[in-house]
DNA sequence: CTGTTTACGATACATGGGTAGCGTAAAGGA
DNA sequence: TCCTTTACGCTACCCATGTATCGTAAACAG
């Protein structure tokens, strides 16, 4: 028989089982709230058994997330300008689907960034850290390709680098939900393209001072 | 007497030997090699001793590093793009300072992320959080007058927002740091600031498409 | 049917963060 | 000189992550 499939074979059920238990513990309680043995004990399942599909409760937080996340790709309109703001709209509103976890009315304080824990997991775990830049890059080649197609129809600099505008736009997102906790919204999408797109410097007095 | 110092006070020797031990182990075996009872023991002092100081292992790594950063004010040459630039780079060697410890030679790998952990700390604790937001509100303030007088100097855009432009910078930074684990240099700095003051949007062919 | 391989459950255990309680030490006040 | 107040050290303890071990169950190969 095949090596990869000897012996008894996993139960898929006990994944599904704990994956909803997890993610129920995680949106309501947040990651200080995920407790593995209570995930354990609400999908009627030894915490070892836990342990040899995740092996760390970092590993089965970010197994919730990616479970839930649904995958949106990017859309090219043509109008560069929309085109990033859409893209730049479904980081903010992915991050702010995590962000509400764990205070839905504001009771159970202690439970905040997952958001947080999650990119500290990526830190903390050479796989984790490694998966997770192994999606960003995925994700990034299609916006590169989208902006190269733009720069292509003379709407953007010939010169600019699109890793730098990516920065710029989804760092600002980050930065916000991170760092200042400042709202994020379809609003600040645009303006914040709007700015990268125009540029800050003025035009008409001063153009390259 | 005063009703804030009755009773015994502080050793404050105390607060040094532990912050000492505790910076030690924090730059050389990171986040997770700082353990609370080997500091204690380090310093040559009661675990509780500690906890009366610092109330979680969170609080007191906040403590170190606040310890270990030295203040860098802002700069205002007249020039934008060199203060924008010396701004932004002053971030990302701070940034740098910290991403650097844990790992030196490579052999401790386990320990990478201390930043990551301090925005982690920062959302798992309401205190260490509003203390955060609160010294980045102090900083950026400086910053937006920085950027207002350049404004008003006609170096740019009347209608410039200048917290989008701040978000945009420090963001792109903290955005490699935490996400993309791109490195941040001086290089980097410079660019970032060209492409957020000159803009993505090509000029001469298609201005505003 | 028997042996091999892997999964599951159960228990015990190591580790580290964090708390509680108690005896003692150091300061000022009366 | 007591008395009160707070700091310190010490021990014991709670809790959660994560590991080790062992008996048993389910699959397949021969």
């Amino acid at each position: 028989m095949n090596q990869a499939q000897r012996g008894r074979p996993r139960d898929t059920r006990i994944d599904e089982r704990v994956l909803r238990a997890a993610a129920t513990l995680l949106l309501r309680h947040g990651y200080a709230g995920l407790s593995i043995e209570e995930v354990a004990e609400r999908a009627g399942v030894a915490k070892t058994t836990l342990y040899r599909r995740w092996p760390t409760k970092d590993h089965l937080a970010v197994a919730v997330v990616a479970h839930l996340q649904d995958e949106d790709d990017i859309t090219d309109t043509g109008d560069i300008r929309r085109d990033l703001s859409d893209y730049t709209e479904k980081i903010a509103t992915a991050l702010n689907r995590l962000r509400s976890a764990g205070r839905p009315a504001g009771q159970d304080n202690r439970s905040a960034g997952v958001v947080a824990e999650l990119v500290a997991a990526g830190a903390r775990h050479d796989d984790i850290g490694r998966m997770g830049r192994h999606n960003y890059a995925r994700r990034n080649a299609l916006a590169v390709a989208l902006i190269e197609r733009a720069r292509e129809r003379g709407q953007l600099r010939a010169d600019l680098d699109p890793l730098v505008l990516l920065d710029q736009l989804a760092g600002a997102l980050y930065y916000r939900v991170l760092i200042t906790g400042a709202p994020v919204d379809r609003h600040y999408a645009e303006q914040l393209v709007a700015t990268a797109l125009d540029g800050a410097a003025n035009r008409k007095e001063a153009p390259r001072p």
